[in-house]
DNA sequence: TTGCTATATTTAAATATAATTATATAATAG
DNA sequence: CTATTATATAATTATATTTAAATATAGCAA
């Protein structure tokens, strides 16, 4: 049990993996657009979503060749994001979310 | 503003930290109170208490030549606090905040 | 002062984590 | 079937973390 919560916060103690929660509690997004917007290889993202989804804080669903991340949503986790909430005053935060909501899979699958 | 919460996951991301916490949530203590029920080297408890101390989950003060650490009282460690309470149903933190009752650190400091 | 004690810091070794490149898997199109 | 596309896994390297042993610091007592 003490081993649980221990994966729930190093899962949380990166700074790409808090980007990801932020941007996932404004909608569900696939692989290639959190990609897009970290700027990171598309292997380190998986393996980011991985580490987030064995900590119980986000879930996946497949359609077709995509998959789709979204959090999960449990008391816990309610928690959790309540905890993050001021997060949303971080510059870093503030111009994902902005990213979030001009981009689409279409397009971004693409470049 | 993000890193800080990095630095705050990363401090609640270790059994041993997450054990102190749950103690200190008792009783404020000191470095070899601690020590005695982690079982862990006098060097890596005061380790684990500067990484603690400086994700502002405690705070420490110096008394002759015992420091006592006890929890930093703010609204964001509530809401950490509020996600760890149901970790008092492991039996590994029943165990340890038992012992903390039992202790002092009269009896301790001289084993 | 010297000696003792509680805590902190340094060092070094073992282990864990995060990143990329290369490769594999799985779904769809032709 | 082959080719393409989105995602996952493996292998590797660089960096970070955890631990204990050794050492340092600081306060008290004689």
């Amino acid at each position: 049990m003490i081993a649980q919560y221990e994966k729930l916060f190093k899962a949380l103690g990166d700074k790409s993996r808090l980007r990801i929660l932020k941007m996932l509690e404004l909608r569900p997004m696939c692989v290639c657009e959190i990609r897009y917007i970290l700027k990171l290889s598309q292997p380190t993202v998986s393996g980011h979503l991985k580490i987030l989804k064995e900590a119980g804080l986000v879930k996946d669903k497949k359609n077709g060749l995509w998959v789709t991340y979204s959090i999960k949503k449990d008391r816990l986790n309610n928690g959790v994001l309540n905890i993050l909430k001021n997060l949303e005053k971080d510059s870093q935060i503030r111009k994902d979310l902005k990213l979030v909501e001009s981009i689409s899979r279409e397009i971004v699958s693409r470049l």
